[in-house]
DNA sequence: ATCCCGAGGG
DNA sequence: CCCTCTGGAT
């Protein structure tokens, strides 16, 4: 589809953003990173069900650090991957003191070096926490940027650099999250739900989609 | 049963 | 490229 059409795409969904808070209910680049680091295969109820009683316990870097993974385990036994995250998060926290002093580092490439935190991490934090114009790309985003036409490519960097090209600039905060979610829940990878999708009018991927009947 | 709002490792 | 780690949702 043309970059006109991307672009009335993607202003379409986010006047119909289903989930306006997010991740911007971390309000410090902190909370922002562990809770991003802990929602991987997981739910963000799941992880937003942990993180109050956690960061209660380890309000900063420092704190978490002392937990240790030991300590972390107990407040995230109840998510996915618990085991992996509890060591990288503390891993991660002791980096932040030994090498950023306590602070969460704005560059990509100090972000990645961080244990548990790749691209797709990377990208929500420099875009929600920083300003930075990045996407950050799931599976989700992935098969909808390929089956829609919005921003084609055979990996998932070919198609987060079509979609920063292509999101209108005053959408691009937060627009990752919106998008998974009308990737989750609307273009679907089994069944997509055309029918419901706020966007349709610029897509014609519903072509091939019956309408339920 | 099957897939994930991933990352790391072989 | 393939596998594994885990609880949860469907």
């Amino acid at each position: 589809m043309s970059a006109a059409q991307a672009g009335d795409f993607l202003r379409a969904l986010a006047m119909h953003n289903p989930a306006p808070e997010t991740e911007l209910r971390y309000t410090t680049p902190f909370t922002l990173l562990v809770a991003v680091v802990l929602s991987a295969q997981t739910t963000d109820a799941a992880v937003n069900r942990c993180t109050p009683a956690l960061f209660a316990a380890a309000p900063g870097p420092v704190e978490m650090a002392a937990l240790g993974a030991e300590g972390i385990a107990p407040f995230i036994r109840t998510i996915g991957l618990w085991q992996g995250k509890a060591k990288n998060v503390a891993a991660l926290c002791s980096l932040l003191v030994e090498r950023h002093g306590g602070e969460v580092p704005t560059d990509r490439a100090a972000l990645e070096a961080l244990p548990g935190v790749g691209r797709k991490t990377a990208n929500v934090v420099l875009n929600v926490a920083f300003g930075e114009s990045t996407m950050a790309v799931d599976t989700h985003i992935f098969r909808l940027g390929n089956r829609t036409g919005l921003a084609p490519g055979r990996t998932p960097r070919e198609v987060e650099d079509g979609l920063v090209r292509r999101c209108p600039a005053e959408l691009l905060r937060d627009a990752h999250h919106w998008l998974i979610l009308h990737g989750r829940y609307v273009c679907k990878a089994r069944r997509p739900e055309c029918w419901r999708c706020p966007a349709a009018t610029h897509c014609n991927y519903g072509d091939k989609v019956a309408a339920p009947g």
